[in-house]
DNA sequence: CCTTTCTTTTTACAATTGTTAAATAATCAG
DNA sequence: CTGATTATTTAACAATTGTAAAAAGAAAGG
């Protein structure tokens, strides 16, 4: 697949959250790259700001930072999820969190400052991307509700009902730490059911 | 104070957010009212479509939905914080969760479908609603991590540290379940200290 | 094929939080 | 002021999850 082609996909993507114009999608498409990243590499390292959003194109991904010396994954984005380190983006501090490819990883990056531009020459990539933090806000809102008022056994069993081939593609580390458990209790989840 | 007088006090909270123009600033005011409601009464109760966007201009309230029977506080809105029923307003569907005065409260209220329409004719005031959403959702990320990776003890103590008028403005078994814990654990942990 | 390394599971025990019920304290309406 | 309601605390016990250490299993490199 060309790189044209693959950043088409991206617009089909967009194109179901806000429809823009064909100049708007012109101009994202001319800030677009394609980057590969191998398995368990690291797109951004922890300390630097983010300055670029990424798509995930093929592959699949992962946020995460340590906590008290201990590796938690805070979010895995599948083939056209974004994947942003939000707090460093929106506030230009640098992240204490990375981006990884949980298995070699095509990622298509848009860079913000770039893009925030465009918002001034072209309203409707500012409301595009408006709508997908809305989107992502509720999705997290609604994440809250389920590490507050689940047990873990509940929100894994969630998980394997939303996305059974997380649990094939993602190391358990990374599914226990995501979930808010240790790796053990994870283990015993499994082992009940 | 004046309605006009009111209504300016959250023009100041938007200037520090993302300044616009005069005209904006005179569209938004035109839309916006005042809405004054009793301690313990809903503004906006359960099964109702969100279609205002408020902010609370003096005294204080919560969401709160109810999950098994339990009344569950998701968010607390104190003097010029903003306060929407984010999984309503962004999706158009009928919300499951409640905005009450926790106090005797005035909120300003705008009306999301003519805020909506205003974008279109004055792009800097959707600008200042992407930043307003974009660090709501920053905030929203933050709390995550503070669920999943701290203790409740931890968590009240912070909660004490940041907004200690809370412990005395709100009761405890509110703030339980918005530290998502029941209001006993609330106790146990209150009666260490 | 073998060794090394990483991942996952198991075990035993500790800590935290939940559940239920009852007691105490505070608040409110008349 | 007083009874009724609501809020908060306390107690006893159960369930869930964490911690640490060891064992078993799977993957990777030479």
């Amino acid at each position: 697949m060309s790189r044209k082609e693959e950043i088409t996909n991206l617009l089909t993507c967009f194109r179901k959250i806000h429809p823009i114009s064909r100049d708007s999608e012109e101009a994202i498409i001319d800030l677009s790259s394609l980057v590969s990243v191998k398995k368990n590499q690291d797109l951004q390292p922890i300390g630097v700001t983010c300055r670029t959003i990424y798509f995930v194109q093929s592959g699949l991904a992962r946020i995460y930072y340590y906590k008290d010396g201990n590796e938690i994954t805070e979010y895995f984005a599948f083939e056209n999820d974004i994947i942003v380190r939000a707090e460093s983006l929106f506030t230009g501090k640098p992240s204490k969190k990375a981006i990884q490819a949980v298995e070699d990883t095509v990622f298509i990056g848009i860079p913000s400052a770039q893009l925030f531009e465009l918002y001034d020459s072209f309203p409707d990539i500012e409301r595009l991307f408006r709508k997908i933090i809305e989107s992502t806000y509720v999705d997290t809102v609604n994440r809250i509700e389920s590490i507050q008022f689940h047990t873990a056994e509940e929100r894994y069993t969630q998980l394997l009902s939303e996305n059974p081939s997380m649990i094939q593609r993602i190391p358990l580390k990374h599914i226990a730490s995501y979930l808010g458990i240790t790796q053990v209790s994870l283990s015993r989840i499994r082992a009940i059911r």
